[in-house]
DNA sequence: CTCTCAGTGATAACGCATCA
DNA sequence: TGATGCGTTATCACTGAGAG
């Protein structure tokens, strides 16, 4: 049995480690050097390793990864995780348009007050649902289909950004956080420049980067990569006491709690508050650490969003509202014609492999195009990819410049060819050039 | 190297409700 | 009855990881 000395170094130890990695990881502010973080790091693995009865499930130490898995478990969610419908459209009108839908759900009429909306970030990363009873971490899934996903608790253990107990006094019984593991800009790069100088493959993009992490069956592979964490929701919870009645006032408990909640986000009153906060994050998009399919809007108050309801899989009181999709030139290199299960003909352009996004382009669909323009595309065409979100579902390709068919150029023979006459070359000289030249080369 | 799976999101086609 | 719009399901495209 370790003596009462070592039991309190350790907890003091785990306090001061946990405190750090909070700074560090979630506040973005490191309190004390690297070297000396490391150095009670070790201090406090080398008293777990020689009072093993000290093992906790939330030491600091137990994010390193642990052994690796046969496959992963399904978890089915308490509550299911919905998805939020996405608007495609570009203009501002998608925020009026959820606001008119939101008053007339609620029965709201001209002179009733506005409607109070949150709005964040929409994160590209993977959504994920963290389980804490009695403030400890218990369980990590993934969205699955919804209802069912996968229990990928080893390897978000090994993400700094999460923490392993929750601060609160009065921890509730069941708290379900749901958010988005995600990996910055800064650490892609750098994680990438690591595996170009070891040698080793690099990641194509941030997104699929964090996807592939959490997917990994060795958590020790996975506490290499640079993962981080926003959230932005709740799933099942049971017993919070002085549960707020908002989710903007959730997200602050959330984060007093030690949970990450992205600082980006505001709250306001009707549609022109959402065009505002969407055009300001527009204008700065690319100035963020980290890459966002769009914003979110939510109506605030839980017991309108209540009011609201669901449709099958979606909530009526939140929209995704997309940035356009970044586009690329490229070539096409042919057209194929694909036969649907209905028997339906899509005409699929070939391009000349093109990065944009994060993905290689190399596909792209010309279903979507107006019958003139799908005529219009031919091989040899310069056009424009387009890609929505962080996948390529179908692209739609534009001619942008038709290549000029070459003309024939005009010249005058000056002679036969003195050096081959047998090759029936000629010496001529091309329209517009000063020099003549020998058509055999 | 190839195949399969899980994750993302998008559209086509169909079913259903509503309205003129 | 036909047109319209919403919601659901099936299918597709692409990446990364794992298995053989």
């Amino acid at each position: 049995m370790a003596s009462p000395d070592v039991m309190a170094r350790v907890t003091a130890l785990r306090q001061e480690i946990e405190r750090h990695n909070t700074a560090y990881y979630v506040l973005d502010q490191p309190l004390i050097p690297d070297a000396e973080y490391d150095r009670l790091f070790r201090e406090l693995q080398a008293l777990e390793a020689d009072n093993p009865e000290l093992y906790t499930p939330d030491s600091p130490t137990q994010r390193v990864g642990g052994k690796p898995l046969d496959g992963f478990a399904s978890v089915r969610h308490a509550v299911p995780m919905l998805s939020i419908h996405t608007e495609t459209d570009t203009e501002a009108s998608g925020a009026q348009a959820f606001d008119t839908q939101v008053r007339k759900e609620l029965g709201l009429r001209e002179p009733d007050p506005l409607v109070e909306y949150a709005a964040e970030l929409k994160f590209d990363g993977l959504a994920i649902n963290l389980r804490y009873e009695y403030g400890l971490f218990v369980q990590a899934a993934t969205r699955g289909d919804g209802e069912t996903g996968e229990d990928v608790t080893q390897n978000i253990r090994t993400v700094h950004a999460i923490p392993l107990r929750l601060i609160t006094e009065l921890p509730p019984a069941v708290l379900e956080v749901r958010g988005e593991v995600y990996m910055r800009r800064d650490d892609f790069e750098r994680y990438n420049e690591r595996q170009r100088e070891a040698g080793k493959p690099t990641l194509v993009n941030p997104r699929n980067g964090a996807a592939g992490s959490i997917r990994q069956l060795d958590p020790k592979l996975a506490a290499q990569r640079p993962l981080s964490f926003f959230v932005y929701g709740l799933g099942e919870v049971v017993g919070w006491k002085d549960m707020p009645a908002t989710h903007s006032e959730t997200l602050l408990a959330l984060e007093r709690m030690g949970v990450p909640v992205c600082g980006e986000r505001t709250i306001g009153l009707g549609a022109e508050a959402l065009i505002q906060f969407h055009d300001d994050i527009a204008a700065r998009r690319d100035q963020l650490p980290f890459d966002i399919d769009g914003v979110v809007y939510k109506v605030n108050r839980y017991d309108l969003q209540r009011e609201l309801g669901f449709r099958t899989r979606e909530p009526r009181w939140a929209v995704a509202h997309k940035y356009p999709a970044q586009e690329a030139l490229t070539t096409v290199l042919g057209i194929d014609v694909q036969v649907g299960r209905t028997g339906k003909l899509t005409p699929v352009a070939r391009l000349a492999p093109v990065f944009v996004g994060g993905v290689t382009v190399s596909n792209a669909t010309l279903h979507n195009q107006d019958e003139i323009d799908r005529k219009d595309v031919r091989v040899g065409d310069t056009v424009i990819v387009r890609r929505a979100g962080d996948v390529i579902p179908e692209v739609v390709a534009s001619v942008l410049e038709r290549r000029p068919q070459p003309a024939p150029p005009r010249f005058d023979i000056l002679q036969t060819c003195p050096v081959c006459p047998e090759c029936g070359s000629h010496v001529v000289r091309l329209e517009g050039e000063a020099a003549a030249r020998c058509t055999g080369g």
